[in-house]
DNA sequence: TTCAATCCACTGACCGAATGGTAGAATGAA
DNA sequence: TTCATTCTACCATTCGGTCAGTGGATTGAA
């Protein structure tokens, strides 16, 4: 029998956080993966998904490509483990303001923040998960959005309920409408940077104002005293 | 006197460089280089460039890739050339509408008509020039932007003018919003298909009425009668 | 009309380098 | 002694690109 004392945690001990697995730690260290999915993530964003080589990775790591299939066992797994986590915790970003209390105005508001706001703060992940997303084998795009995309899907539902409380145009195609506003907000991918001339409030306040007045309803705006009243905040 | 029939070939000296156009050709055909081009941008648009190798690209030709290297001389030539073709045919493309004689709003319902027919017109070209620019090198991505990014520009320039005339809110910020726009309206290439549900005309009217009413001032709103009206063409 | 020269368009074999991935040995902390 | 981690050496394959050669069409001079 090996001895039971000296082996529980590798360092801490007992108190660990999980009922873990009948052993003190078994496989690699989740924290270290994450660190090598990160530099992975750099590499792709700026040479592109099938334009870095697994040696590109292993350099920016700090280890020979061979080590890396320590922690994976394809290169397509970093890519699926980048866009797999980025898209959970975007779904999960947003769905405060969906389920707000509130009319549909306000919600659509905190929606366009939400999603302006995570996509800034994962900047890297979020622009890799846009642009490499069709580089995924189909199984494991369907295991991404299995069950259709519930981003879409959530925003159609603000638009719609807005129509039903008269605050947006019940004219415009609600499926259109859902994709443009979309693609308007993810476009910042291409030209926003960190540090640059927009503080990342002003952004997405300026977004906000845009996408609100563009499909406001005729009494939302009279009631605002105007599309430039709706466009700056509140 | 020579024969004037039979020698139209460029035999004689002289007069020949230009009207030719009849039999003797130096270098290869223009013509199959295009066909070749179009072949090469159809694969790109499926597996990215970088994805895809010369030999992919002589098989959608139907010839060994060898028999590439006749027309071009690196792999990247095809990318350069279907970005630069179509990168100078859009700017011809929104020039008219730049120019127009009326109001800014006017000119900017021209331009978004323009801008959106042009890219649902040449989808594959006009998708490859947005993903795969910076696939380019340093010094062809100068070459085909040369002087800055004339899009941008015109954009901003018809905001402006339109701040000015004061049918555009003078608050808004034009270049986050020349930019916002941009993206909006290039983000159809994401999900539009010929054969869709909505045809160009009314995928133009829908993106016009969005970004004229997002950015309306009050009066220009009030004088057309509400957003609404303004969402509709015209 | 003939014929040798030339050109076009493409083939097919080949190059060195780089690719994603594997297996087993070495390292080192607990 | 255990075992997580990394290294080393190696694999078959594919990559972009080169190049001599080829057959058929076209040419201009005789």
């Amino acid at each position: 029998m090996p001895s039971s004392e000296s082996s529980s945690g590798r360092s801490g001990l007992g108190q660990v956080d999980r009922p873990r697995r009948g052993r003190p730690r078994r496989g690699p260290d989740p924290e270290r993966l994450q660190e090598i999915i990160d530099a992975a993530a750099t590499v792709f964003l700026e040479k592109g998904y099938d334009g870095t080589s697994t040696k590109d990775i292993s350099d920016a790591v700090g280890m020979l490509k061979g080590s890396l299939y320590y922690y994976v066992r394809s290169k397509e797994d970093f890519l699926f483990e980048i866009i797999k986590r980025v898209y959970d915790a975007a779904l999960v970003s947003i769905q405060p303001a969906v389920e707000l209390e509130g009319d549909a105005l306000t919600r659509l508001r905190a929606f366009v923040h939400a999603h302006v706001g995570f996509a800034v703060k994962n900047l890297t992940a979020f622009t890799i998960q846009l642009r490499e997303f069709e580089r995924l084998s189909p199984e494991r795009r369907l295991e991404i959005t299995a069950g259709g995309d519930a981003y879409l899907r959530a925003l159609r539902g603000i638009l719609k309920d807005g129509q039903r409380e008269g605050v947006f145009d019940e004219k415009i195609d609600v499926s259109f409408t859902a994709l443009a506003i979309l693609g308007q907000l993810n476009s910042l991918t291409q030209w926003y940077r960190p540090n640059g001339r927009l503080s990342v409030k002003r952004l997405a306040e300026n977004f906000a104002g845009l996408v609100i007045t563009s499909i406001a309803s005729d009494s939302a705006v009279q009631s605002a005293g105007g599309p430039s009243k709706l466009r700056r905040s509140r």
